[in-house]
DNA sequence: TCGGTAAGTTTACCGAGTAAAGGTTGGGTG
DNA sequence: CACCCAACCTTTACTCGGTAAACTTACCGA
């Protein structure tokens, strides 16, 4: 893959990714070809695929940034600090300065809605999930401080962190105000990270 | 789709998934194509995917059976026993007795090992979790009983079963010895639901 | 000046999946 | 019996994502 030396290899990278993105939200993920991604970006088709692994990271180029996150919560945490609690805090904290990873950043509608509406790319987001799963997993593993089960606290982790996005994206979709998502996102993540820390409530 | 009329249809789709799944098992998920299966099944290529959605669904045409599995259990429940408790038992009985959904039953290394070493394949795998996380939550949504986030409790249930079931995957394909795989599943089991009912200890 | 190397191009290909239109077979109905 | 409908399957042709390989271009440092 390109993107190592200094001749044009990371602008003809964002290029790409910044006329595939405006193209697949103006018309959507799967009536948009990569050949016409490289035609618009005036480049080939094999070129892109130098730069983007799958389609569908055209768009999702970002993510990987959220496996920083993680670790950085993990790592960079307190002494008194257990690690779903780090996790918790950087979660709030991004969605407390509406990062664009929290989804709560503004304008954000289009490029949510065409994620939604995209079977490859839900897929490939369920993939990123998993990925993230593993590291966190694997951070779990590897912090000195931490003890139980890795696998189970991290899968716990992130599934209840999705549940609570995923409300979140489908408020936005509907139109809400950003203000009152925000402050419910906050609320929910509250709850979740309790019942995570408390177990589920007995109600059936 | 065929399969409804009583003409064949169901032959020749069993037909299509054993060799398939034979051919599969013999060379890797990947390393066959459709255009293989069809010529050996006798059969073309579109009316393989006359029977099935995707390639994937070739070799995890059984995985939808885990609905009916969830649902069974939510609704057919005493009514002094709750919803995850429900669930928590249905599991623990599909282990008990190695049915093939548990991933426990005789012989079933290869079929897991060709599952394992395809990307495709564990996709797919994880949309199938997401679709039964989804449907579990419409049944608890569905059921007078339950009081509770039923998207929350859907996801960690999910989420919480699937790790364990990866070990114990990891385990059958290590070589280790059925009986004890089964019995430190079983384990596993219960102190996942035990997590899921009290929460994670703090470890970290 | 020369050669190495990263970036990009052309060409050619593979395999999954879809569209369309037509052929075969059996079962029910006038 | 003759006919037709419906389900099943076929052939053909296509689209699109993704890969392989060999060639070009341009900078950079010795």
């Amino acid at each position: 893959m390109p993107n190592r030396g200094d001749r044009g290899g990371a602008q003809t990278r964002a290029r790409i990714a910044a006329i595939a993105t405006e193209l697949f939200l103006e018309r959507g993920f799967e009536d948009v070809t990569i050949a016409e991604v490289a035609a618009a970006a005036g480049v080939s088709k094999v070129t892109v695929f130098a730069h983007f692994d799958r389609k569908e990271d055209l768009l999702l180029d970002r993510l990987p940034d959220v496996r920083d996150v993680v670790r950085t919560a993990i790592h960079e945490r307190a002494d008194d600090v257990g690690a779903v609690e780090a996790i918790r805090r950087a979660v709030l904290a991004l969605a407390a300065q509406r990062h664009p990873l929290s989804g709560l950043s503004e304008g954000a509608e289009p490029f949510l809605r065409t994620l939604i509406a995209s079977p490859a790319l839900t897929s490939r987001l369920r993939g990123f999930e998993y990925e993230i799963e593993k590291e966190l997993a694997a951070d779990l593993d590897a912090d000195s401080r931490f003890r139980g089960d890795s696998a189970l606290t991290a899968a716990l982790l992130v599934a209840a962190y999705r549940t609570v996005a995923v409300e979140m994206v489908r408020r936005r979709l509907a139109g809400d105000d950003l203000a009152e998502i925000a402050a419910a996102h906050q609320a929910r993540l509250e709850r979740a990270f309790e019942v995570l820390a408390t177990g589920l409530p007995n109600g059936g």
